[in-house]
DNA sequence: TTTATAATATGATGATCATCATACAAACGG
DNA sequence: CCGTTTGTATGATGATCATCATATTATAAA
């Protein structure tokens, strides 16, 4: 062994990485295996000593971004209780910087029309990270004594997914600000997460 | 003239539906123009006499399933009132058969991500069938005395969009249809749309 | 410092695709 | 029924891209 141990895994961290960006802002497609290499700072000779195919890059990248996800939730979520949490998150997702930031967010949003699309292990991938989610959400909304939390969440989360999604479609600026906040104040409403009217 | 006046528009539109159906099922990047054509009945030779790029097809393809889209809710609403004409829309929007049939489904769930990828006409094509849906909606909603049934609306179509999206990602069936029918439910609910719970 | 080898780079190859140039076909007016 | 013109087909061209074969570099151990 000449090279570190940990060298190689590093260096498809930083591939995966820089995939799971340019995928969620170019898409799956258009992505180019060359592109991404430059992107992690190495040529495209060496990818396949690390990925099988471009599929496999495609899967691995949407698995890291499910991580950054479930990442983002504990990190609003963590040291409040439910409701609290739930504002915090809704408020995140629902906000101009998330919808801004195309290459870093909610992979749900930026790739849920190119899944049924892609390869049957990346259809499965992303199925389980959007199920992770909503059980998550889920369980918030079970702590707030909601009757059917589970059907209550897949809501939820379809509320956040769509309007998010529809907000990067509105070319109008004001009008996707609105999109945005009509959702916020609904799902808050809807979910009696605010005492006040 | 030689030809009927009318030959080449009849042809345009054929390729413009074959068009249409290809994109929403395999995506924008991937729908090769010889491939649309010969779906159409035609080789690729004589694209060029009928659009000026690959872009403006694609452009017209929108147009054309947004015109699909808006036909469909007039068929779903037309002499109803408001409250039937909205469960029969949303009952619709959020069928299996709807889910199943991606080729033929609204634009926004078929292309939601695939949009801020394309060119600017393109978008902006889209951005304006996307508000009529929501300002057709908002009409029923105001008919009924909602309060800011402008906000209600976007916040309906967020879920419609979303659930239908969603529900596409999910491969187990059954999750695939509870998603579907927890926002079937949710949005009759919240829009007081059924007199019994 | 040398050497073996893991990691990466250089440089094909073949496939797919948008676009275009040119050739053929259809059908209406004469 | 013939010639002109409009519409469509055949067949390049050049670009992009995934994949792979081979060369080069880096580094841990000897």
């Amino acid at each position: 062994m000449r090279y570190d141990t940990e060298h190689k895994q590093k260096t498809r961290e930083k591939v995966v990485h820089a995939a799971a960006r340019a995928i969620r802002i170019d898409g799956p497609e258009r992505i180019g295996v060359a592109a991404v290499m430059a992107e992690a700072g190495l040529t495209h000779g060496g990818f396949y000593a690390h990925f099988a195919s471009k599929d496999e890059l495609v899967s691995a990248a949407i698995e890291h971004m499910f991580e950054q996800s479930r990442a983002r939730v504990v990190h609003e979520t963590e040291g409040r209780g439910p409701v609290e949490g739930l504002i915090a998150y809704i408020d995140f997702y629902l906000s101009k910087k998330h919808r801004d930031a195309r290459g870093a967010g909610c992979p749900m949003a930026a790739l849920s029309s190119d899944l049924p699309r892609l390869s049957e292990s990346s259809r499965e991938q992303f199925a389980a990270g959007a199920r992770r989610l909503t059980v998550t959400l889920g369980e918030k909304l079970a702590a707030l004594d909601h009757v059917d939390a589970e059907a209550a969440a897949r809501s939820m989360v379809a509320e956040l997914v769509g309007a998010l999604s529809l907000s990067r479609v509105e070319t109008d600026a004001k009008r996707s600000d609105a999109i945005l906040s009509a959702s916020r104040h609904q799902l808050k409403q809807r979910f009696h997460l605010e005492v006040r009217a």
